[in-house]
DNA sequence: GTCTATATGCCGATAGAC
DNA sequence: GTCTATCGGCATATAGAC
C-alpha cells in the first residue's frame, strides 16, 4: 500500500500499472491480484494510506495545546514536503482531481474525503481559537495549501511554497479571535 | 480544437481518446490524424486553444482603465464557471498536474506556460497599482484560484467557489497601493 | 481532403504450476 | 500464499479506397 501510494502520485493513478506497482515493492505482478482484486482496490488502498498518513500527523498535532501553534505546525509540514509537491503536486489534490474526471467506481468520493478529513480538522482548530468563521477560514487555508501546490507543480519552483507559507505564517499569527478586522 | 479542449477538461488528457474528440467535433478518427500527427499534438492543440482564450479574456479586460477593476472583472468571471469548475476543475490547473506527471514531450512545460501567461498578466495589474510585491500578490490570488477549484471540485461543491470569491474581492477592494497593512 | 478498416502494442485480469 | 504465462480488450496510429 505504501508502495502504491507512493507511485500513483508520481505517475498519477492512470499511468500507473499494475507492474510498476509490483516492481516498487518488489513482488510479481500476480501477487499483488491475490491481495486487490482490481486495480481500482488497489487505488482504493492508496487513498487509504492517504488518509492514515494525514491521521498520525493530526494525533501529533494534538498533543499541542494551543490550535493556533498546531495549525502552525502544519503549514510548516507543507514546507517540509516543498520539493515532492514542487514535482508532483499535492497527493491528495493531485489524485481526487485526477479520479473526479471519471465517475466510475466512486473512487473520486473517497478522494474527496481525505480533503474533508483535512478541511475538519483545520476547521476544528479555528473553532478552538472562537472564530465564528471558522469553516470560511478552513477553506481559505487548505485551499491556499492546494493552489500553492499547483502553482509549485506546474511552474516547477518549490520557492513558491516557501512564499506561500511565509505569507500563511504571518497571516495565522496576526489573526484574532473574533473576526473584526480579518 | 475546441472541442479537443472541451473533452479534455471533462475527461482528462490520459482518458481522452482521439475517438472521444473525433466524436464531439463530428469527424470520423482518421481525419484527425490528418491534422494531428499524433496524440500529443491534439493534447498541445489544447492547451495552445486556452493561451487563446486567455489572451482573448486579458485583451477584453485591458480596456479597463483601473488595473483594480481589471483583477476584479477577472475574479468576477471565476464566479461565472463555478459550476463547471466544480465538477471539472480548473481547466489549465488540471491538465497541467496531470501533464507534470508525466516526463515526455514537454507537455508539461506548455500547459506552465498558459498558468505562467496568467500569472504575469495578474502580476502587471498589481504592478500598475503601485505594489512593490505584485509577484507575491499575483501567486496568492492565482493561488487562491487553483485553490478554490481544486477544493470546489473534490467536494463537488460550486459554493466554495461563490465564498472565496467574496472574500477576495473584498480584500482587492481593501488592497492599498503601499504595501504597509497587508 | 475525407473516411473505413486494420495493424500493433500495451495493460488489466486470470489460469494454473509450484 | 507465490509466481509465470497468457488471454482479451482497447487505443494509437497507419494503409489505402474514395
Amino acid at each position: 500500500m505504501e508502495a502504491a501510494a507512493r507511485v500513483v502520485h508520481e505517475q498519477g493513478a492512470g499511468r500507473t500499472t499494475i507492474a510498476d506497482i509490483a516492481r516498487a515493492a518488489n513482488v510479481p505482478v500476480g501477487n499483488v491480484y491475490y491481495y486487490f482484486k482490481t486495480k481500482d482496490e488497489l487505488v482504493g488502498a492508496a487513498i487509504s494510506e492517504q488518509a492514515r498518513g494525514f491521521r498520525e500527523l493530526a494525533a501529533e498535532l494534538d498533543r499541542l495545546d494551543d490550535p493556533r501553534e498546531r495549525l502552525l505546525r502544519l503549514v510548516d509540514g507543507w514546507l517540509g514536503q516543498k520539493e515532492r509537491a514542487a514535482r508532483y503536486g499535492c497527493p491528495t489534490g493531485t489524485l481526487a482531481a485526477e479520479l473526479d474526471k471519471r465517475d466510475e467506481g466512486g473512487l473520486d468520493v473517497e478522494a474527496g474525503r481525505v480533503i474533508r478529513l483535512l478541511l475538519d480538522w483545520v476547521e476544528a482548530q479555528f473553532d478552538a481559537m472562537g472564530r465564528p468563521d471558522a469553516a470560511d477560514l478552513a477553506v481559505t487555508l487548505v485551499g491556499a495549501y492546494q493552489g500553492m501546490s499547483v502553482l509549485a507543480n506546474a511552474l516547477r519552483d518549490p520557492e513558491i511554497m516557501t512564499r506561500e507559507v511565509r505569507r500563511l505564517t504571518a497571516w495565522l499569527k496576526e489573526l484574532e479571535p473574533s473576526p473584526g478586522s480579518a
